[in-house]
This record gives structure tokens, C-alpha cells and sequence, in this order.
DNA sequence: GATAATTTTGTACGATTGTACTATTATTTT
DNA sequence: AAAATAATAGTACAATCGTACAAAATTATC
């Protein structure tokens, strides 16, 4: 039997990301985990609480992604296209509910700046982790831009595939950043 | 004097872009123009009709400024960049709140796909003004991916920048988008 | 100028929200 | 087993929300 907290945290996670968190109630994580609301209380006591413990544990699981990426994949070419990859497997869920990095901080960004400062580092994960394989093969200021603009790919793939709920073009532009990733090792 | 509902309208553009549509209330609204709660109730009896109001008018404005950079500028390859220039010059806003149409349309498909339809149409305008552009000197098929391409980059720039609000993330990218124009164009 | 229509305002209401609090049950510690 | 701590549930409360409505003020129409 997993434990309240974590039962917990799951369903914020997959109700943050669905509705967004401004629409996430204590009564709605209540009624999806069959817990009393005042047990989320106990464990969570501002709803504060529970958008830092969902996006904890979200930073944890990009972590241990990015972590297993560096292992398995032989050359940082091999890496940056696994990027790419994730993006095109999550094409169906990134056209239903956007990217839930993305769409969280653009939530957060607009009223709850001190908030925001915690889901942005999901995004510097990415971006250094994206940076540091590229400066396998370019100097540091160029690895850095390279990383900012597949980052760019992804996250406007996912707006526009949100917007009009067409996975598809996820599909169209994995292509396009994997072709542009191939240019960028030519070139150098 | 300008007329209430115009004043409604302009108020609630501006407050929903800078807070999202879910943290509009009526009480807002009436603050920030100085009007009675219910005299705002009495132009828009419920608050879809609010967003619906200020949807249509960007659309006018969007409408509007499409025709002008059709009539200023010669080739298509300026209209193109003219479309560039105006994502670069609201590079400050963009970093502050995001892109109107990108985060609104992200909030609402999150739990209002019946208002994001509408939302949505925002997008078409430029989408397929971009592409009347691009078939100038492209076939149908590729003038729409580019189309697609260069808006996922003016949406990814938004994000990244509005998450960060850091602008110059927007310009760095406007400068690869111009580059990029710049090459699309020659290898016709 | 009287009458009708429109515009404006204020308030009231039911629903939902985050939070606080108490009581009850389960678990651990001694 | 007894005591203490943690966990769970239910309820209460003030605040805010969208909406409904009635009265007052303004403007238009004749």
C-alpha cells in the first residue's frame, strides 16, 4: 500500500497538469484519492504546500530521466535526440493538456510569480542538461544557444499542438528538430 | 467619450492577459474602469460574453494589422519579417506576460475547449497569413509547414522568455528567425 | 414636457474556495 | 496494556465568485 503523502502528490500532479493549478481544489484532490479533504490538509496545509511537493517530485522524475539518459546513450548526439524523442512519444498528451512545464509556468507567470520561481527549474534541468551535450561538440556560448533554441522547438510545438488538440504537429516538428540537429553537428 | 462597452472591453483585454481569463471576475473589471459591478453584468450578462467581446476585438486588431503589412510592404519575404519585427519589438511584454494569444489559448484548453475554439481563431489569422506569404515562392504544402515553423518559434520564444521574463530570449530568437527566413528563402 | 427605453448602480443569493478547528481512528512507543 | 503520537475525517467560517434582480438615473422618442 503506497503512503497518503504520495498518493497524495500523484493526483495534484495529474490534476495540476489536466486543469491547471488555479483550478486544483482541496475538494477535487480529496474526491480523486477517496481521502478526506481534511487529510490533505494535515499532510498539505496551504495550497501552496501541495504545488512545491508536485513539482519536487516532477524535478525528481526529470532528474532520474535525464540521469538514465546520460547512461544509456553511447555519444551527446545519441542524448539530444533522446530529447527529442520523449517530445514526440508525449505527442498525444502535450496536444490534450500542453506541456506540463510549460503550461504551469505560463499559469504561474501571470499571478503567482513567487511560485513560478520553483517550476522554472524544471525548465534549467533541461536547458543545462541540453547545454552540457552540446558543448560536447561546440564552445559554451553556442551550446548555450543551441539548447535555448531546441527548448523553443519543443515548447511552441506543444502550444500550437494544444491549441488546436493536433498531435500531429508535435509529429511535424520532432522531424524538423531532428533534421536541425543533424545540420548543427555537420556544421561544426 | 468613449463608450462604456468599449471601455469594458479594452479593460477586460488587458486584465485577462495580464492575469488570465480564470482570474477576471466582474469585480475586477468594475475597479478597474470606475463603472458599477452590475453595469458591466448588463453588457455582458455572463462572463463568456466577456471573453467572447475581447476575443473579437484582438481578432479585429490582428485583422487589421495583417491588411496594413500587406499593403506596406513589397515582397512577401517583407511581410514575413515585418511579422519577425512585431515579435521582437514586443519582446518586453511577451517576457512580462507571455503571448495573449499562445496563453490564453493554453489556459483555456486546459478545462475550456468550447471558449478555446474561439480563441483558437487568433491563431488562424496569422497562420494562414504566413502562409499566403510564404507560397509567393514555395509550393502549398511547404508554404504551410513554414508557416507552422516560424509560429512554433515565435510561441516557444514566449514561453521560454515569459518563464524566465527574461526578453532577451525573444530577440536572441527573432535574430534565428531571420536567419532562418533568410536561408528558407534562398534554397527556393 | 411626458413617456418609454436604455443605462447604471447596489445588493442579495447560492455555490465554491482555502483555511482552521475538533473529534475520531490508527499506529507507534514505552 | 497504557500512553502518546500520527493520521484521517468531518465541519465551520470568512471570503470571493458568477449571477439575478430591483431601484434609480439617464437618454431617447414622441
Amino acid at each position: 500500500m503506497k503512503g497518503s503523502r504520495l498518493t497524495i502528490v500523484d493526483a495534484a500532479r495529474r490534476h495540476i497538469y489536466h486543469n491547471g493549478y488555479g483550478s486544483t481544489s482541496y475538494a477535487d484532490i480529496a474526491h480523486e484519492t477517496g481521502l478526506g479533504k481534511g487529510n490533505i490538509q494535515y499532510h498539505f496545509k496551504a495550497k501552496e504546500d501541495l504545488l512545491h511537493a508536485a513539482v519536487d517530485q516532477q524535478i525528481q522524475d526529470i532528474r532520474e530521466q535525464l540521469e538514465s539518459w546520460s547512461l544509456d546513450c553511447g555519444t551527446a548526439y545519441d542524448c539530444i535526440e533522446r530529447f527529442i524523442a520523449m517530445v514526440e512519444k508525449n505527442a498525444k498528451n502535450l496536444s490534450l493538456h500542453g506541456c506540463p512545464m510549460g503550461s504551469l509556468n505560463s499559469e504561474l507567470g501571470k499571478h503567482e510569480r513567487r511560485l513560478q520561481d520553483h517550476a522554472r527549474a524544471m525548465f534549467d534541468l533541461y536547458l543545462r542538461w541540453l547545454e552540457a551535450r552540446f558543448r560536447s561538440f561546440l564552445p559554451r556560448k553556442q551550446a548555450q544557444a543551441r539548447a535555448e533554441q531546441l527548448m523553443v522547438m519543443a515548447q511552441g510545438a506543444s502550444v500550437l499542438a494544444h491549441a488546436y488538440e493536433e498531435s500531429q504537429i508535435v509529429r511535424r516538428q520532432a522531424k524538423i528538430m531532428r533534421q536541425w540537429l543533424h545540420d548543427v553537428c555537420d556544421q561544426s
